[in-house]
DNA sequence: GTCTATAATACGATAGAC
DNA sequence: GTCTATCGTATTATAGAC
């Protein structure tokens, strides 16, 4: 099979590969589809035949991600509301943001949450984060303990993308985010 | 000077007030001009007259921010790089959030980076927080230091405007974000 | 200082040829 | 599967009357 066979056959997950890099670079709104299809060589209505709207290569990217934060939901679920739980899940949830897709998209979440407000895939991702919440908090937490989990995720996202903290390395920058999580849950 | 007297010689204030609120509720691309006019009951073409372009209206109120923030940093330079500097300058920096336009303003540039990145308004916030890092953080900080730095301003902002988070009264909620914030900063 | 009217442009989405 | 062409609608911004 020739590169251009290849090429053909899986437009569209070449359209999910440019959107989610332009997403997380410029934004949901800002990124026309127009600029999507001109990066792949296509036309605007190419596009229209892999998906029948632009929230729809959105929701396509998010689900992909909503997989893997299920899994960890049901497992924190089965778990003691522990410190080491609290500090296990953390764990597994950089490694889910050091997937392939995870770490642009955790992008675009953070930095567009504006655009994502009324959006299905928005509020989806704010219910699957108060779960795991709810799973990790105690009963009686106070508002100080739910601003500390809270924290404890943008630490792990800001790990994921931030390039404005100095670091040697992403690989420190990752580290030194899971520390600060894991402070921050203790 | 009766009510629609004071109402007509500072249309300029109202825009500027609307435009705050529609940006921080829904974001600055997706608040059109229309909608502010509209929301004063005059049309786009006089809000034209009041701001040449819908940049100057928000350039205007990042304006009033910075002049307190920049204070701020002087504030800052002119003392020593203690912990208790520190926590003075979270302190601070909290009674300029709970200022008339800080919350909505910094809700507004939590929630929407993304829309602020290509803007000189964006550049110049990032520009400021930059330098009040410097001032602050060990000169051979590390990263994990500057991850505690930078979250414990994310920690102010979502006391000052996150609904989200459980807490009996606003006050309780902006005193539990500056405990945090302020053992980040610790 | 506010209006009506409009220019210029971009967007998401569709129709229909090939 | 991809194209050209277009529709309908929104946007920022301007011109000129009052």
């Amino acid at each position: 099979m020739s590169v251009a066979d290849e090429r053909r056959t899986d437009t569209r997950a070449q359209i999910r590969q440019v959107a989610l890099e332009l997403f997380a670079e410029q934004g949901y709104d800002k990124t026309s589809l127009r600029e999507i299809a001109e990066r792949l060589g296509i036309t605007k209505a190419a596009v229209y035949y892999h998906f029948k709207t632009k929230e729809e290569i959105l929701t396509s990217l998010f689900n992909e991600f909503f997989a893997g934060l299920d899994e960890l939901v049901a497992w924190a679920r089965a778990r003691p509301r522990t410190a080491e739980t609290r500090a296990d899940v953390l764990r597994r949830y950089q490694d889910l943001l050091a997937g392939p897709t995870g770490a642009q998209l955790i992008r675009f979440m953070q930095e567009g949450q504006a655009a994502l407000k009324d959006l299905p895939a928005g509020s989806e991702m704010k219910e699957r984060f108060a779960r795991l919440a709810t799973v990790l908090v105690p009963e009686d937490g106070t508002a100080e303990q739910h601003f500390r989990f809270r924290l404890a995720f943008i630490a792990l996202h800001l790990g994921a993308f931030s390039t404005d903290i100095p670091a040697d390395s992403p690989e420190e920058r990752r580290a030194a985010a899971l520390n600060v999580a894991l402070d921050l849950a203790r």
